[in-house]
RNA sequence: UCCUCCUUAGCUCAGUUGGUUAGAGCAUCUGACUGUUAAUCAGAGGGUCGUUGGUUCAAGUCCAACAGGGGGAGCCA
């Protein structure tokens, strides 16, 4: 395997291309790890270790080569390289490697392998998702995604919250939140059952029905009256047959709780959140969002003019740190929504007449992406359209929910300031036919020292979306669910 | 779940009013070239036109069902 006999290159320090090519130093030696993305000219390596999505030049010499190693060099391929870095006799990249010795570590038939140096869909990708994080594309929304992640952390870590990791498995199906998946180790082919001829959940292995999690928000609220503020950060599952570019199966929410806190701190708290993780994002992945910044300017040209976005990524991320969102109540919306153009001029599929019904998509659109032109939070719903546990207002009819709404994407947040008082709560419950025994740990918050409270849910994934201007939320999570499909 | 559109080579796509042997670019292979940037040049191989059934003298093309996928809607984060 060894190209010629500098032999003390071999125990060079492996070094990440990142770093190679974030420096300015030139004549050392170093040893580099990664896969071919192409290699041209029978001479230059465009190598990659997904350290950045830039790649670094590796010159091979074919005549100081074995004829039958430099056949291996093929797009895919896994290969160590030691060599000196040089100032590149090129142009095109600052530095280059000269390669002393070359290994193949994996071999990979271009024959086969799906991924070419060509525009390849978005929707071609996601079958092959298992290969497509070694794309340009895939490669800068992980990576922006590792770090709005790790944002997410290090802002509530500096805030004081407690991170509370809530149970995956639950046994409520009470929280209303949508459809939920079983989860049970009995025979189905032949379940236990009971005398009524049900099946006999006391024989499965938590003997009781069992469910994957919907939302983690009222073991949150547990936490919350004891630390204060907590957040969760965690999967979180929906058996909906939901079929949409903003619907997952299986998807990360982020949902953070804080006690004392009334519905404005809790708008401020969601705010300053949102514009934390961009703003870390746009400091720590400029060169992946530059990427799919121009990606998306590419795309652009395709469309008719009129339907161009007047912001690039960039632009449009530092147009939401410099802006307030707007917040309004739903009442008021209600009246823009009755006296806008679209309305008047019946446009909307759904018009807007009564006060009382949920907003459409349309809606919502037309107020953050016509109206406003800005990220939108929407408070004051009508109680009938809301959850239980939101805090009744004085008025009898609404509640303290509030929502945001992004352009693009739709509800991004939703939380409300929480209801405190028990007999309210209890009340309410029972009107909506919600087991209050079964609920007896959640209440009992609000038997001993119970207190104004408040919390969101914000969906990791749409957040992605939104910061790597991707349009499909199954390119921004490694390995979608949906509806008939959970491949690798 | 509903509406709508799509499915032709490994990938991205052409394919006329139904009519001989279904095309291109890229990829792959072979050769050339050797400071290239999605390298270039020459040549070659590569197709059950998503599946099943129907209409027709004749179907990639028309019709139906099914499967997979896209976009929109609902549900929501």
């Amino acid at each position: 395997m060894l190209l010629n006999k500098k032999l003390s290159f071999i125990m060079s320090q492996r070094v990440k291309i990142k770093q190679i090519l974030l420096s300015d130093r030139t004549n050392y030696e170093v040893t580099v790890k990664g896969w071919v993305r192409t290699f041209r000219n029978n001479q230059f390596i465009a190598l990659n270790d997904g350290s950045t999505n830039n790649n670094l030049q590796v010159v091979v010499n074919e005549a100081d080569m074995d004829p039958a190693l430099f056949r291996r060099i093929t797009r895919g391929a896994a290969i160590a390289v030691t060599g000196e870095i040089i100032p590149s006799l090129g142009k095109g990249q600052k530095v280059e490697l000269k390669t002393a010795v070359l290994e193949i570590l994996g071999d990979c038939d271009a024959e086969v392998y799906p991924i070419q140096p060509q525009k390849q869909s978005l929707e071609f990708m996601r079958e092959i998702a298992h290969l497509r994080f070694r794309t340009n594309t895939f490669g800068a929304v992980f990576r922006i995604r590792h770090s709005l992640a790790f944002a997410v952390h290090q802002f509530f870590n500096e805030k004081g919250f407690v991170y509370l990791h809530t149970p995956i498995i639950t046994a409520s199906d009470a929280e209303g939140a949508g459809e939920m998946f079983r989860v049970t180790t009995l025979d189905m082919k032949k379940p236990p059952l009971n005398e009524k001829g049900e099946i006999d959940y006391k024989e499965d292995f938590f003997g009781r029905a069992t469910n994957l999690t919907v939302s983690g928000q009222l073991e949150g609220e547990l936490g919350a009256m004891a630390f204060g503020d907590i957040y969760t950060f965690g999967p979180t599952f929906r058996a909906e047959n939901s079929n949409t570019a903003r619907h997952l199966a299986e998807f990360w929410m982020i949902e953070p709780e804080m006690a004392f806190y009334e519905l404005k701190d809790n708008m401020d708290l969601a705010e300053e959140f949102i514009k934390y993780v961009i703003r870390y994002s746009l400091e720590h992945n400029r060169e992946d969002l530059d990427f799919l910044a121009q990606r998306l300017l590419d795309e652009e040209k395709q469309k008719p003019q009129a339907d161009r976005s007047p912001m690039g990524l960039i632009e449009k991320l530092e147009f939401v740190l410099n802006n307030e969102f707007m917040r309004i109540t739903y009442t008021e919306a209600i009246d823009i929504l009755k006296n806008s153009k679209p309305n008047k001029n019946k446009k909307f599929q759904f018009p807007v007449e009564e006060w009382g019904t949920d907003l459409q998509s349309e809606h919502e659109r037309y107020l953050v992406e016509k109206h406003f032109q800005k990220p939108v939070i929407l408070t004051d719903y009508p109680a009938a359209i809301k959850s239980f546990y939101m805090k009744q207002n004085e008025d009898g009819k609404t509640v303290r929910a509030m929502d945001i709404l992004f352009p693009g994407i739709g509800e991004i947040v939703g939380g409300s300031q929480r209801e405190e008082n028990y007999d309210k709560l209890v009340k309410r419950m029972e009107e909506l036919q919600i087991p209050v025994e079964e609920l007896y740990w959640y209440l009992d918050t609000r038997r001993f020292g119970t207190a104004p409270h408040a919390g969101f849910g914000l969906g990791f994934e749409r957040l992605v979306l939104f910061v790597t201007g991707m349009t499909n939320i199954r390119d921004v999570i490694p390995f979608p669910r949906t509806p008939k499909s959970a491949e690798f």
